[in-house]
DNA sequence: ACCTGAACACCGTTCAAGT
DNA sequence: ACCTGAACACCGTTCAAGT
């Protein structure tokens, strides 16, 4: 019952009771240890059910498929990022332009970082997931909540919202993946740490007025 | 004989006749074939080998396993694509800083569009292959030629060079991948193709002194 | 209602036999 | 020297049988 055919990679039942819900959590953590401890590669459907206590006819009750599995664990993780970036623009709002550029790239890099070593084996996940509608998603709320942070600038107008947005998004996301995506990110990431700001606040200030 | 123990991604044995020359060939293409057309979570080693008009085994002579056949495809796109980048840069010599931006973004733009829509699997294809040292390879190459590209600005002088080649290089290839490798870059393109020299422009101004 | 695990289809890889 | 393809190990997925 309760396939959901607009969403394959979704849970394919809602646990009723207990036990199940418990059965539920548990082949979620055990996904995702496999993962931080074996890697993708090694992630096989019986290691998982191995560590979650289970057989693997009950995990495929839960779950249609292994991506099934990849999905939940990543979706999670990009929930949780976007909800710390949407919390960083309101608490941004009615600032100066170059406090905006530092605040968000703080925020956004350090959501990341909270969710390391994880971050960098999603990368990966993401790569062979249908990830198209999720990530449409979550781009759509960073989108929106960059856009109202920007609109609110005290020292600044931009003539066209939608682009900058974009702009300023791509750059956040792009130069981190580029760098915590690599094996070994520790010098990089201090470059990062400093020279991301510079960047946002840069570009930002290039293409708008005084206000 | 002559396995590569420094990396077993390398291609098995050389041919050393004019047939299993060709054989090579052909399993390379047929390696970049069934990636365009079927995908990479669809490609399997029987396909190829069928593409390329060749049995298994003998696909198995001359490539050590599944990966290597796709490390092939993906060090030769990333070969030219960084040889395109250090033309450009040597092209760019002595320009002034704006013009520089410019010319940077636009010759890895294009070269990254030439191969179209090679670029988009093949970020997949990189995502599940142990490309460590190829990617430390080329981005030294793509390093030396920005640096001294930089270096060389008629109207800049840069404190920090290693920092800002780095900071540029980041910018580049984490904007550009953030865009092409998502399904529908029609519109975004447009956007990369007009935001992205601005904000290689405004950065390299934010963090150059007159000169 | 939930769980089990043997059984099946399929894929990567090998190797004895061919030319 | 190069090629073939049946055979093997392993993985994702199913389903009849259990509690």
């Amino acid at each position: 019952m309760a396939v959901v055919p607009s969403d394959p990679l979704k849970p394919r039942k809602t646990p009723r009771q207990a036990r199940s819900t418990a059965t539920v959590a548990a082949i979620f953590e055990a996904t995702f240890q496999v993962l931080l401890s074996d890697g993708l590669v090694k992630l096989t459907t019986t290691r998982v059910a191995e560590r979650a206590g289970v057989s693997v006819g009950t995990m495929y009750q839960y779950f249609p498929h292994k991506e099934a599995l990849l999905y939940a664990v990543l979706e999670q993780y990009l929930y949780e990022v976007v909800i710390a970036t949407e919390e960083a623009c309101v608490r941004l709002e009615g600032a100066r332009l170059g406090e905006m550029a530092d605040g968000l790239v703080h925020a956004y890099l350090e959501a990341k970082l909270r969710h390391m070593p994880g971050s960098r084996v999603l990368y990966t996940v993401a790569a062979e997931l249908d990830t198209d509608d999720l990530i449409d998603d979550i781009v759509r709320r960073a989108d929106q909540a960059i856009k109202r942070l920007l609109a609110s600038a005290a020292d600044a107008h931009f003539d066209d919202l939608p682009t900058v947005t974009f702009a300023v998004r791509t750059i956040l996301v792009g130069t981190v993946r580029e760098v915590l995506e690599k094996e070994a990110p520790v010098s990089s990431l201090a470059m990062l740490r400093a020279q991301l700001p510079i960047m946002c606040r840069a570009y930002l200030m290039a293409v708008s007025r005084r206000a």
